[in-house]
DNA sequence: ACGCTCGTGTCACTCGGTGTCAAGGCGCTA
DNA sequence: TAGCGCCTTGACACCGAGTGACACGAGCGT
């Protein structure tokens, strides 16, 4: 009952930061613009969010976990490039699902060099993950060999090349045929003996 | 002359602030306290570096076009895995030259999040630049063919994982053997037909 | 009605970063 | 040598992000 009101706080604080945000820019708004938009003040807001990009990019902490259990449920025989291709359509198909919400978000994210740092940031905490996560899969020793990590690391270049397509044009491509593209280049790497 | 002078000051502010950070460590130390360590106001600080980490990452600025420019130079007809492998070798070399100087640096960058998110916005660009380049080496549109991004994507991912292995071992081990090893692993994507 | 806790607002403060302006060094020319 | 611009610097004021401290009020159990 207390968890559903600050449920509804943060939702309210997310909506006025993603509207002012889009229309005015990352830089031209403020804290208090936000917090005052969504009914509280400037040190409320900080107590539901770490910092102006985390407003944005918070829902992004929970995904590095969602990846790495669906690599963890693939099957155990299958090819890298399959399971992992799968691990990464997690984050992609959810984007594609919520329609063009996500898309401005994608975008914001993108264009914004701050929001991109954070982006990217988290970005590497996943490529960690995976990488624990195939070494274990795989029974590798992370600590010497170099396949783990780079092939996590292809993993979410490719994650970030079918986003960057999939933001950039027009109108959306279908995500599901780009990550099948990307995946074929990075395939020979990922399935090597 | 004026030139000299401007080289004198920027020098000596990196010298100080790099001498505090990798002390006291980054949030530690406050602008005014590096300005000062080096005889100048805060205000001079700024006007020779935007912000606290460019002090830090600055000198990765020029890396990128340095990495571009091997590639260039590299034969036509050479395999991507090797030019690329030696377009990455550029950072790398500059970095063992440099003896422990550099490694501590690498050390504060990878194990600040700060500053470790200005380094990947860094090498976000490197990738961008890279994949140009190669699209133009291989006559290939990076608007439609992913080839190019993941390439230089991969590359990049190799000098990354060097540099964490290079940077936290216990004492350095030459970075070229480590490159050899990386880019074995990604050599099957980067090379197929 | 009494305390308790918990979420919130207010205030004061630190620090990164920027705009503005006045003061001083330095080369140029008369 | 005196005077005139140019450019660098420092001083100051200012804004916004983020934090700590504290007091207030709502909800709740007794």
């Amino acid at each position: 009952m207390a968890e559903r009101k600050r449920q509804l706080v943060s939702n309210e604080l997310t909506e006025a930061a993603l509207q002012l945000l889009a229309t005015k820019g990352f830089d031209a708004v403020t804290i208090d613009e936000i917090a005052t938009a969504a009914g509280v003040s400037k040190r409320t807001f900080f107590r539901y969010f770490a910092s102006k990009e985390d407003v944005v990019v918070q829902f992004l902490a929970g995904m590095g976990a969602d990846i790495r259990a669906e690599l963890a449920s693939r099957p155990a025989g299958e090819r890298p490039s399959v399971a992992l291709r799968y691990a990464v359509g997690v984050p992609l198909t959810t984007c594609s699902d919520h329609g063009d919400r996500a898309l401005r978000v994608v975008r914001l994210i993108l264009r914004t060099p701050a929001l991109h740092a954070r982006f990217l940031e988290h970005q590497a905490r996943w490529r960690d993950d995976l990488a624990a996560e195939l070494a274990d899969r795989l029974d590798l020793d992370p600590g010497t060999d170099f396949y783990p990590r780079l092939a996590a690391g292809m993993a979410l270049n490719a994650f970030d090349a079918v986003l960057h397509r999939w933001s950039g044009g027009d109108r959306p491509e279908d995500p599901t045929g780009l990550t099948d593209r990307a995946f074929a280049v990075i395939a020979p790497a990922l399935d090597a003996t």
